[in-house]
DNA sequence: CATGATGTTGCATGCGCATTCATCTTTTTC
DNA sequence: GAAAAAGATGAATGCGCATGCAACATCATG
């Protein structure tokens, strides 16, 4: 019942031609004559014949495959890249192959498929998981680029947010706002984001003179993180008036804690600020005031950097620091110095 | 700089071996001495060879490629879905190729697309969108299995939660509740998901003897759907004390519109179920009532159909019906007017 | 009309591996 | 110990398409 794909080379013998005219005929650019490639479309259309993309990628040294390496599905900020990044390639001829490295199992198993595939490029979401070596590693000799993770040492290509900039735009805005008593949530902490977003967030708070209550270490990127480490925050540092989540799914669990656990209101007791802005960040039970990633303009990059090539292996590698935007909205307001309702 | 990959006889030779004894010493099961396998093993190793995994595929019939069909990502149960698919699909050694099917662009582009690529197998998570006939077009003459979406005419396999039993469980429970005026907020009308569990509760419904108080019409899967939904339930029917809704993202969208713009209690005034049992359901702001997908069973279920092979062309479609479970939180409970739930 | 330039076509070959077949070696069996 | 069976290996071929090359056709130019 399987019917066998007809092949170029049938459908080529039975409209009289030769191989190869049906290879150009699909071949945008090829040589060949206008009536006779539409002749052989049409014919094609009629016999159902699809050229095979195995052989073309045998022949040819692309595969118009991309390989995409994720690990983090369950924060949101991921699918939703995802979905907008594979949409984009598709756009240019690019399929997506997915790699999913589960945490634990034996990456190079995982990853020596990503070396037999041979991809065009390899574009690395998981922000967790891979070492710089590791990285290296899977995509050796192939073009690569890294989204959210800046490894300095290594020849690889990063595009990502401008972390510094959104933590410093946060930190201005709790300052603005008359917040003196400022905490940060961190994420994974060995991540790039996550250090960044620290740093600046913390020098900034300082050089405007506000007070560093307190600070969380991170466990990982979740509501159930954020919302222990809101509990800490109010434990730790009572007297804490607003919160710096390392994301928004931090921040989105923190709301929660603070407000049905901790018994705290937001924004008036604490402001809360994340980073991202994931959908549920704009929910109205949320209204979380975040720093915006510039996910469209982070895929129109990497899709450029896919379709020029200027990532391939050799080049010298690009960083590119692409900036985001405050969105502020209700979970964070004014300060009402005096009236700070403390429980407990 | 591009290191252009070592070849299988280019490693041959300097084994001093045949490319055969190469391919063999990376084929399990083929005829090779176990010594000889492991020196080939070894040098591999060490000249960096990796096989070439497209030119495998031309050879043999399998591309160890699974085509996997999506177009909505933006409900977190399919990103849920596809992280697990993915990874259980890695453990038996096929990757996934993503086609991201966008709404309104031309289906033929990007699904001719799956036909170039030999994909071993076409697992269709999209609920919406693609036609019976663009399904079978698609998916002609290979294995093809379609998640959540039932399609009787057609030869096509599918696996599916049993949404008439979700949907009878739910309108059990509104009932031994002792909810009275039950409303049904639809998703995507047209679709299979949405109708079972549709017909199933308005029939339970009416068994019990319980009112249908309302019905809204579908429109999307989405919390702002589910916000819209549920603002006009209690216009149109502001006597009703439970509401169904065809998804958890409907209800979590519904159960916030409800607390924050209609002014009632979730589940006091009014108890909210929904389907699925995404993780944002469990958080201890929405502890959404929910029925709760098999998501585990199913990716077992498809991808062992993959392994078998069963759901290969010619074959004569399987179609799975797996049972969930309701999961009793709190967005219900036992209604206080009059009439107490049943005890036990 | 001659010449070259341009455009079009088919032939032949190769991409890298899997597999069949024939050959040769080792083991088993009586 | 000889014959047969099983095992191991290499040479050769093909998977389906892309492309360099040569052959040929068409056209412009002098």
């Amino acid at each position: 019942m399987k019917r066998k794909p007809i092949t170029a080379r049938e459908l080529a013998r039975m409209i009289g031609v030769s191989q190869s005219a049906v290879s150009r005929a699909f071949t945008p650019g090829a040589s060949i004559a206008a009536d006779l490639r539409e002749k052989i479309l049409q014919h094609a259309a009629e016999m159902d014949y699809h050229p095979n993309a195995i052989a073309s990628m045998l022949s040819k040294s692309r595969t118009n495959i991309i390989g995409i390496v994720v690990s983090d599905m369950q924060n949101p900020f991921y699918p939703a890249l995802i979905e907008k990044l594979s949409r984009a390639l598709q756009e240019i001829g690019q399929q997506s192959l997915l790699f999913n490295i589960a945490r634990g199992s034996n990456l190079e198993d995982q990853l020596s498929a990503l070396r037999r595939y041979n991809v065009d490029a390899v574009i690395v979401i998981s922000a967790t998981i891979l070492s710089a070596q590791t990285l290296l590693w899977a995509t050796e000799g192939r073009a690569a680029i890294l989204i959210n993770r800046i490894i300095e040492d290594v020849d690889l290509s990063c595009v990502a947010c401008d972390n510094a900039q959104g933590a410093r735009a946060v930190a201005d805005h709790f300052h603005a706002l008359g917040r003196r008593h400022v905490a940060y949530v961190a994420g994974l902490s060995h991540t790039s984001t996550n250090s960044e977003r620290r740093n600046a967030f913390i020098t900034r708070v300082a050089e405007l003179g506000m007070v560093l209550s307190t600070q969380i270490e991170g466990s990982e990127y979740s509501y159930h993180a954020g919302r222990r480490a809101a509990m800490k925050v109010v434990e730790n540092a009572p007297k804490t008036d607003a919160i710096f989540f390392a994301n928004d799914i931090l921040a989105i669990g923190g709301i929660d804690a603070l407000k049905e656990q901790a018994g705290r209101r937001v924004p008036e007791d604490i402001a809360v600020a994340g980073f991202d802005d994931i959908a549920i960040a704009g929910w109205p039970h949320y209204d979380l005031t975040t720093f915006r990633q510039p996910v469209d303009e982070m895929v129109r990059v990497v899709v450029q950097m896919v379709e020029e090539g200027s990532c391939a292996p050799g080049k010298p590698p690009i960083v590119k620091r692409l900036s985001g935007e405050l969105v502020i909205r209700g979970s964070t307001a004014p300060a009402h110095h005096g009236c700070s309702a403390m429980p407990g």
